[in-house]
RNA sequence: GGUCUCGUGGCCGAGCGGUUAGGCAGAGGUCUGCAAAACCUUGUACAGCGGUUCGAAUCCGCUCGAGACCUCCA
């Protein structure tokens, strides 16, 4: 494909072509999950969105780098009472565990959930706990650079001094004087010369659990440290896309950006990329919220609003059918439809293997071929890309039908572009794939029922034949008629 | 209050100045012993009111409605 990639940048809001700052080759950080528990719903799009992004990238032939970090160090969560307190150490207290084994419980099944979700494990999945030295190296820096401040033994970003000399706010598109004027009172913050100061270090107090030595106390690194240090230390000080969830683009992405340019003197990100949120009766689907359903749930059905369990693979086409930039509305209508669409669409590709060729084609290949990739291209368009497979769909049904031609040349190529395009590309796979040592007995003794039954069909025996594809139809086994005899599948 | 986004047919969701999006559901038909699948045909749209234009879902203004960020969040 020679047709460049467009992407939307945060940063100049349009879509920009995208070149890598060394050809061939794309570094690639996206915010990962804060582990204190369950993944939800929500969770499943970016990852799902820079999945895509990362597996185009490769199927254009860059070599892609790509970095998600696991936050287990917590993030510090503003009570009522103005009593910040770690996540991962509330939750520790509350489940009288270790904070890492929270952390690991978590993270294990965050993985576990990707994986199911047919996504790609990233190259390097940093921890925060894992880099406390390099974040306090970085804050060293910023220190030096005269960014920063320490009080009482916590250090603060100097965001008013930043601001003279760089903007904050280019990337969520305000001033600081706006920020100023329209920021909340919290409570907790008098250490700060100013309220959207944010900690870089902060003194632990006597009940913290989660703490680490530092020149300035014991304590633990602020929240936005860990994405700029990890980010620079696998990717260098700058690369090429930075992606997340639009919740995060301010602050913490604004704060990465302070903390780069402050410590580096340069900017570290050339694209930033963010995914819309998902939507639940119209509102985010937040954790904070109350209202979002984990994925483990989804899997399982067992959610109270779910009328029924849905796949991975459900979940991951649904949230394909619509643009990452805009929401997406949870309901259980449009899952299913998502889930026929799917079933439709993966059964093509199975007609796909059993097609016929002819001397010639009376469809045409190349057309679809090129929409398919121009819709990719363009900001990653994966709806658009769905629609054409689909009338690609209709194609391969013809074909079947004998109402189309294909030529053997075509149908080599259009299997090749579709195991290319939903396999690899757009990451969805088979589901109902069951132990494989199973698979030849089953079939063998399929293909004796199949053969009883038609001659039962073949005596008019039509009782029989039913209670046969009946009987079957219970243990969950289709049987569909077709000129050329009789089909089965697994429902 | 500030900044911003969005309102598309029964549902989800593209399009963003002139052409059928697509999926699911619905209706009719072909095929079939019946069924399923497949195929064909098909209806229902662009929140409202003004304006720009030969032409607007698409641009501009206003009204109404919804949401996001400003605090942890994917």
């Amino acid at each position: 494909m020679n047709k460049p990639l467009y992407i939307y940048n945060t940063l100049s809001r349009k879509k920009e072509e995208f070149k890598p700052l060394v050809e061939g080759h794309v570094g690639l950080y996206v915010c990962g999950p804060t582990v204190y528990s369950n993944s939800h719903l929500g969770h499943a799009r970016p990852y799902i969105t820079f999945d895509l992004l990362y597996r185009y990238l490769t199927f254009l032939g860059n070599k892609v780098r790509y970095v998600r970090n696991i936050t287990d160090v917590g993030h510090l969560e503003d009570e009522v009472e103005g009593v910040g307190e770690d996540r991962i150490a509330k939750k520790a207290r509350l489940e009288q565990l270790e904070p890492m084994e929270v952390v690991q419980k978590y993270m294990n099944t965050f993985q576990h959930n990707m994986d199911q979700l047919n996504i790609i494990r990233p190259s390097i999945e940093p921890r925060a706990s894992g880099h406390i030295i390099e974040q306090i190296q970085m804050i060293e820096e910023i220190l030096e650079q005269g960014y920063a401040y320490e009080i009482n033994g916590s250090v603060y970003f100097d965001v008013e001094k930043y601001n003279k000399d760089y903007h904050y706010g280019k990337l969520s598109g305000r001033n600081l004087e706006d920020t100023l004027t329209n920021t909340r009172k919290l409570d907790g913050q008098d250490e700060k010369k100013n309220p959207f100061d944010f900690a870089l270090w902060k003194k632990a107090s006597p009940e913290h659990i989660m703490r680490w030595p530092s020149k300035w106390s014991d304590g633990f690194p602020g929240w936005h440290l860990e994405c700029s240090t990890m980010s620079t230390k696998y990717l260098g000080e700058q690369f090429d896309i930075h992606g997340g969830g639009m919740d995060l683009t301010f602050p913490h992405h604004e704060c990465e950006i302070a903390q780069n340019t402050a410590s580096k003197g340069k900017e570290a990100v050339k694209y930033w990329m963010h995914n819309n949120m998902i939507t639940i009766n119209g509102q985010k689907m937040a954790r904070s919220l109350g209202n979002f359903i984990t994925l483990d749930e989804l899997f399982s059905g067992t959610h109270e609003i779910l009328e029924q369990p849905y796949s991975p693979m459900t979940i991951r086409f649904f949230i394909l059918q619509a643009h990452y930039r805009s929401t997406v509305n949870f309901s259980n209508e449009a899952l299913q439809a998502s889930q026929k669409g799917l079933e439709r669409l993966m059964s093509a590709v199975d007609v796909l293997g059993e097609l016929k060729s002819s001397e010639a084609s009376t469809v045409e290949i190349k057309g679809l071929q090129e929409k398919c990739f121009e819709a990719l291209s363009d900001d990653l368009n994966s709806p658009i890309a769905i629609a054409h497979l689909f009338d690609g769909v209709k194609m391969i049904n013809s074909i079947k039908a004998e109402k189309e031609t294909i030529s053997a040349d075509d149908l080599q190529e259009l299997k090749e572009f579709y195991h290319t395009m939903v396999f690899d590309i757009l990451g969805l796979k088979k589901e109902d794939e069951t132990a494989s040592a199973d698979n030849e007995t089953v079939a063998g003794l399929m293909q004796l029922v199949i053969s009883l039954r038609q001659n039962a069909k073949t005596a008019k025996d039509w009782a029989t034949a039913d209670k046969i594809r009946d009987k079957l139809k219970e243990i969950g086994i289709i049987v569909k008629d077709t000129k050329d005899g009789a089909e089965w599948e697994k429902e």
